[in-house]
DNA sequence: GCCGCAAATATTGGCGCCAATTTTGTGACT
DNA sequence: AGTCACAAAATTGGCGCCAATATTTGCGGC
């Protein structure tokens, strides 16, 4: 790489013609699958924020090598869905009461102006997708834990999706994901993430093309869900085991 | 990790207790120079749309070794800032015209709510900032395109920032980023990003707290920068080097 | 002289190994 | 008994090497 001869009539390379890349595989990382179990595991809620994702134990939990883990690792922490820190690991991001409050507050605006979008270019293939949403979603099974908060993500999603608006979708995706973190990190005990009776009206009003109902039932659901999460005052530091523990003495003691 | 023993009334460790990662140094991946630099470059257009990023060049360039620069182009491809194709290499993203029109959309959306936000928040040592950024514009040296592209983007930022809401911050300097390479990709050669008179204005309606007319401004300042961007079509596949050797044929001719 | 095929070259991808740092466990000392 | 210091173990970080793939160059045939 270095010029040591200052003029070289014929250089061996004559500028080199780099082919633009078009019409290439547009496959992306998103598409991993240590990627996409990470981020299903969180949005099910079966990684709580502040978990440690050790490298090897992934590794040994997919079946691949360390490699893969650590670019996996990279893109979340990319995404603001887990935090690297050096020479320490990776965690499940856990955000702040404030980035929690953020986060509402960016899906209030951005969800509004997706509701309004996609009453105004809702047709008729939208209109069988969002009937086939609220379908699936009326007669799912309340029991399984795991399947209602995938299809209750699954609506904001298609609401982004009708919108017609490919960044305002990867920012709707990455909004939910942080509001699961907010969720977990901040909820009280045993509440679901939805009100269960939100989507079936906010899917009525667009269908039948009531911008400004969607829109505002759209954000009372978000200011909704909102209210659910209360900031935890000191508590943060002590860690998850003193707690537990404090309960278990607590109930011992009250037992017997 | 496997379980093989059933039960193990002493297990080596006893429930690895990590300790919650706070209080650690939270330094982001963006503050590494690379990040920046190559950042800063895009951002000043002084790397084009498809421009290829090559490992080996770049770890040269700054004075480092591949594994940081792989670090960094897998970050800055997170960000749809850079466009990774497997086994040939990195190049500077370049957008798609409809998804071109999705991020002055998003943009729409986004700023108007931030100024709105902005607005309503501004304080004391928020009308100082403001005013210091604005003289600042006003008597920049018009002649330095470079500072005049970083000068004209931080205003929206600052915008961004005087919402006081982070999350959206991020969102606004990520949509910032690409715009810089919407326009690189699409822009009639010659026009500046922003138009000039612009951000006085936008920054005068937010000092005065008119809301409705700030966020009218900053609706309209970005559908004329939106304005200024047509497809091409067609030409897309010409490669860079024929159109500018077409160009030094063309001025051949007509000078001699 | 131009096109197609094949070797050569350059570039990226991935794995193993070792250094650096943190975390855990043990023991001595106050 | 508690605390501090030190050593051992585990985990992450980084570098070098080599394989896999793409691109360029060179050559021969048409």
């Amino acid at each position: 790489m270095k010029r040591t001869r200052p003029l070289k009539r014929k250089p061996k390379r004559s500028e080199p013609k780099h082919r633009e890349p078009e019409a290439v595989d547009p496959r992306s990382i998103d598409d991993d699958p240590v990627v996409q179990g990470i981020l299903t595991a969180i949005s099910q809620k079966r990684l709580k924020p502040g978990a440690k994702l050790g490298e090897d134990k992934l590794a040994a939990a997919f079946g691949t090598t360390r490699i893969h883990i650590r670019q996996a690792l990279s893109h979340l922490a990319s995404r603001k869905v887990v935090m690297q820190i050096p020479n320490r690991g990776a965690f499940v991001y856990r955000p702040s009461w404030e980035e929690a409050q953020d986060i509402f507050a960016a899906r209030r605006i951005i969800e509004t102006a997706a509701v309004s979008a996609a009453v105004d270019r809702l047709d008729k293939a939208g209109k069988a997708e969002l009937k086939a949403h609220m379908e699936r979603e009326a007669r799912h099974d309340r029991n399984d834990r795991w399947a209602s908060l995938s299809l209750t993500a699954e609506f904001h999603i298609l609401v982004a999706k009708l919108a017609g608006n490919r960044v305002l979708l990867e920012m709707s995706r990455e909004l939910m994901l942080r509001t699961s973190l907010a969720i977990a990190t901040f909820e009280q005990p045993g509440e679901p993430d939805c009100s269960p009776d939100a989507h079936p009206d906010i899917g009525a009003l667009i269908l039948a093309r009531d911008k400004a109902g969607a829109v505002h039932a759209m954000r009372h659901h978000i200011e909704e869900m909102e209210q659910r999460i209360r900031p935890r005052d000191g508590e943060d530091e002590v860690d998850e085991l003193t707690a537990i523990f404090q309960e278990i003495g607590a109930r011992a003691r009250a037992g017997g």
